[in-house]
DNA sequence: CATGCGTGGAT
DNA sequence: TATCCAAGCAT
């Protein structure tokens, strides 16, 4: 869950998944929709799927070193080194992005191997509580912006902090061309219940349906904005009243939508005021 | 190795 | 049409 993802976000999703899901076993036992209806909102679903294959793959045994966990699907070299570490002592630098821009500054060099540097530096006596320090240093003080250097318990070992050339490190990639898109998301109603079609944007997620042949577009009820990856889409929500529906449409209890995989867009849509 | 993948919060 | 970026990974 962590992946990319911000532990302030995680804590929630992680105290309700492990309700669910106790064990591997349980997890490993779920059925698709009720696994991204509990990981819808966090993003990256392939994770969500990754994690249910690793869990079949260590209901029986646990992996305890670093080559065996890297097998495990949606597991890196970061969550690898992490879990070798912080649950076995075993030395390997998990080098998430904290750890890349420590590094980076500490050397004041934006081509450096975080990775060769941060096992040089791993404390491989304890090995989970340095990659924790570290990535808590990142976190805390070590910030992409405007750095606490004032704070910062290695500054005198900091060659960026030396140069001064903090706020410029570490380099960013350049990121893809932005898209901006706009879209009709129709909420038909009939006898209490939602009509919803298959999410074109996000698989595996059931989503409100755009306009199609043998619809009706009604009143507007509002509209919001929503960005996925580079794509900026403006959604603007009709009602609509449908005289035949998608060959892939399903009509849904609104009290039974709590139990689907939707999507955000369709959350959002289904909460917009005019 | 560059790219695509989701979302929400901070600035 | 704000922009950045998060305890990355697979392809």
């Amino acid at each position: 869950m962590l992946q990319q993802t911000r532990v302030a976000a995680v804590i929630p999703y992680y105290q309700r998944f492990l309700e669910r899901f106790p064990t591997p076993a349980a997890l490993a036992a779920a059925e698709e929709p009720e696994l991204l209806a509990m990981w819808a909102g966090l993003g990256y679903y392939s994770r969500a799927r990754n994690l249910q294959k690793a869990a079949a793959l260590v209901a029986e045994t646990f992996p305890s070193d670093y080559a065996a966990l890297l097998e495990l699907p949606g597991v890196g070299t970061y969550t690898a080194a992490a879990v070798a570490s912080i649950a076995f002592d075993q030395p390997h630098a998990a080098v998430d992005g904290n750890v890349r821009r420590v590094v980076a500054r500490l050397t004041n060099d934006g081509l450096v191997d975080a990775g060769r540097v941060a096992d040089e530096l791993l404390d491989s006596k304890q090995p989970g509580r340095w990659n924790q320090a570290v990535m808590e240093l990142g976190a805390t003080v070590c910030l992409p912006r405007e750095p606490l250097c004032e704070a910062c318990p290695v500054a005198k070992w900091c060659a960026a902090r030396l140069a001064g050339t903090q706020n410029e490190l570490p380099l960013k990639r350049k990121k893809p061309e932005a898209e901006y898109l706009e879209k009709t998301l129709l909420i038909i109603r009939s006898k209490g219940r939602l009509l919803l079609v298959p999410g074109v944007r996000v698989a595996g997620f059931w989503d409100l349906p755009e306009p199609f042949k043998g619809v009706r577009v009604g009143a507007k009820l509002g509209e919001f904005k929503h960005t996925i990856t580079h794509r900026h889409y403006r959604f603007l929500v009709f009602e609509g009243v449908a005289s035949r529906i998608p060959a892939d449409g399903c009509w849904f209890e609104e009290e039974d939508l709590g139990k689907l995989p939707l999507s955000t867009t369709a959350k959002k849509a289904l909460r917009v005021r005019v």
